[in-house]
DNA sequence: CCTTTTCTACGAAAATAATCGTAGAAAAAT
DNA sequence: ATTTTTCTACGATTATTTTCGTAGAAAAGG
């Protein structure tokens, strides 16, 4: 089983995810825009990311190209499973009913969910 | 502002709000059913949060008790909101789906999620 | 060519979190 | 009364995460 990316590795599976294969220098500087992080520590953490088996890696230019190597969705399933265990006490109800009743939907969000809904209901 | 509860600190938490004021030993009964923990490690840490001001407490009587100084549901809304950034890129609907889609949702958990979503829609 | 820039690798420091050992006072037990 | 248990305080250690400096090779620029 894979680790569980921490907060810094999830940044940049953010950018990989949204930005497909990419150099040092890109995640670099698509963290640098959100706050100065140094190159060498995004080297670094790509480099343990790689080691845990988080990213892959193309090494045959200079540049070497890392690549997320877990799944968006299956990784925010994950970390929300033990988000809603610390948090939640593990009631993921409790958690939709908090995120929805804080969260500004728009009718179109609120419309989908109902459909979403109806199609659990009608499964179970 | 209060700092943010660590993952431990949270499991803390959790003994104190569900079973209100309560001393060093208890809390470290409660832990010590789901893992083994030190009673000097709980201890220490509730130490820091009272230093951080997450709890307070009454030190009367020998045994000091600890109080929960934040909300439940309060420090369930920050956590969520920042987990939503770190993990769904400050989409909850995207979070509410994913759980919604992930959790077997009994009928009564659907209808209450229905009711809420009706409220919703009749306030906005 | 020679200089400057751009890389990777590596190690280590800094920051944060978690765990525990020991000492000494107070209370309880015998 | 003496021993044993139960506390707190405090410091230190360990583990984990984050950050960065330096060295040396490769590439690019002049």
């Amino acid at each position: 089983m894979l680790p569980k990316p921490t907060d810094s590795e999830l940044e940049i599976l953010q950018v990989l995810w949204e930005n497909g294969p990419s150099s040092v220098r890109f995640v670099n500087d698509q963290l640098g825009e959100r706050k100065e992080v140094g190159y060498t520590t995004t080297l670094k953490l790509l480099q343990i990311m790689h080691e845990k088996g988080l990213v892959v890696r193309n090494t045959d230019a200079r540049s070497h190209i890392y690549e997320a190597a877990v799944q968006r969705d299956v990784t925010q399933r994950n970390l929300l499973g033990t988000f809603v265990d610390n948090v939640f006490s593990g009631s993921a109800m409790n958690l939709v009913m908090q995120a929805l009743g804080n969260h500004k939907a728009s009718r179109e969000e609120l419309d989908q969910i109902k459909a979403l809904i109806e199609k659990l209901e009608n499964e179970g």
